[in-house]
RNA sequence: GCGAUAUUGGUGAAGUGGUUAACACGCUGGUUUGUGGCACCAGUAUGCAAGAGUUCGAUCCUCUUAUAUCGCC
């Protein structure tokens, strides 16, 4: 995988550059949708082409305990199973190992993380040795290295011994990562604690990789001020020639945060799963179809996107799908929800270009209503 | 025409002679950030068919009326 940097902007540590992995370009900052099972839920890969999705996530864990990495293997690889030919990242089973825990008793070791299967019940043992093996088979172009990832509430001293476990599952994660098709994607941690960021990203760094994520973000009600320390500490001990991916994040002024400070890439199950829920993104804010105001609103959700929902249906056909729980309400506010967040980076890298994202943000932020 | 039984919010319905009428669905808002999710949170009947009576007090007891269902001439 290569990273070039195509602009920076002067004010900020914004970059708009253009990764190249496997005869693919795609140009930063990028949205990567969530496609944790191998889809992109409700989605067919025309619809994500067709919103200029270039690159989408999968989940090792969840693949790994259905239908199998073997499985997966024998179909030719992840793209060819799921017959998508864009970029594919698959995260490592670290963020399940926290999501996990918050209701059943979990036990991570050094070795690894003791967990019951969510499907049978039976005991598994994730590693950061098989996480890596798993996803060199499933034959993703992205791979990650397997992390822990503490709750947001976590103190400074588990926070520490976190991150000293993480730097050591890197190095063996790294050690067997044998795909030369696939990058591999260190994790930085550390919560909001500047030395813990810097120590963390440092020693990631050293061991070499394709490219390095923030994580541990954006959980547990963790606040915005927190999450944008935890980005700064980050970055600035992060190389100027890979990418930079902020997992887990998310919400559009968020992203707009992220990219002025540095951040490359960003994934989120925000746009489907509030989708689902009914509700979208707008210019001025998001909005609830539940909402009786929109019963008679024969107008799309926003008459300046371009997506194939706002260039076809109307918020009271919308509303109508949402309140008798057709699916097809979901999927076409996933369609205008993923493609808002698209166009949003595509506007960004404009903005980069053009050396006024400050002035993009505060006029974004002057429209978009949070409350 | 006579008799029996019923009548609780938008719906299906619990319930008791005594402070705020259970629950579910629906509806109305809200939440959701590397998805174990058509999930979670909150609000939603000053009133128990109408009127009168008994009682310190009635949705719950009595009477009348209305409506509905089922029997009988």
């Amino acid at each position: 995988m290569k990273y070039e940097l195509l602009h920076t902007n002067k004010n900020t540590m914004a970059r708009h550059g253009m990764v190249e992995c496997n005869g693919y370009k795609y140009k930063t900052p990028m949205f990567m949708p969530v496609g944790t099972k191998a889809t992109v839920k409700t989605l067919s890969v025309e619809e994500l082409y067709d919103m200029h999705c270039g690159i989408i996530l999968a989940n090792t864990y969840h693949l790994w305990l259905r239908p199998g990495e073997d499985v997966i293997a024998k179909a030719g690889g992840l793209h060819k199973f799921m017959n998508y030919k864009g970029l594919i990242l698959t995260d490592s089973g670290g963020f399940q190992v926290f999501s996990l825990a918050k209701n059943k008793k979990k036990d991570i070791t050094d070795e690894g993380v003791y967990f019951k299967s969510h499907i049978d019940g039976q005991k598994l043992l994730l590693t950061p040795e098989k996480s890596i093996m798993i996803q060199n088979k499933l034959g993703s172009d992205i791979a990650m290295s397997f992390d822990e990832c503490p709750p947001a509430s976590a103190s400074y001293e588990y926070l520490k011994n976190s991150v000293e476990r993480t730097i050591k599952w890197a190095i063996r994660g790294k050690q067997v990562h044998n795909n030369k098709k696939q990058a591999l994607f260190g994790i930085v941690q550390g919560g909001a604690y500047p030395d813990l960021r810097k120590y963390s990203a440092i020693e990631t760094v050293k061991i070499g990789f394709d490219g390095y994520a923030i994580g541990g973000v954006a959980n547990d009600g963790e606040s915005k001020d927190d999450m944008y320390k935890a980005i700064d500490y980050s970055v600035a001990y992060l190389p100027q020639d890979k990418v930079r991916y902020l997992m887990g994040v998310g919400d559009p002024i968020d992203i707009i945060e992220g990219v002025i400070r540095g951040v490359d890439i960003f994934d989120c199950v925000l746009p489907t799963r509030i989708a689902r829920h009914g509700q979208c993104f707008t210019r001025h804010g998001k909005i609830n179809l539940h909402n009786q105001k929109f019963k008679e609103d024969f107008t799309p959700i926003e008459h300046d996107c371009d997506c194939y929902t706002c260039r076809n249906y109307t918020k009271s056909y919308l509303r109508h799908l949402i309140m008798s729980d057709e699916t097809l309400g979901g999927r076409l506010l996933s369609i205008h929800n993923i493609r808002f967040l698209i166009r949003l980076t595509e506007e960004l890298a404009e903005a980069i270009d053009n050396d006024n994202i400050l002035k993009y943000r505060d006029n974004f932020i002057k429209n978009y209503r949070t409350k």
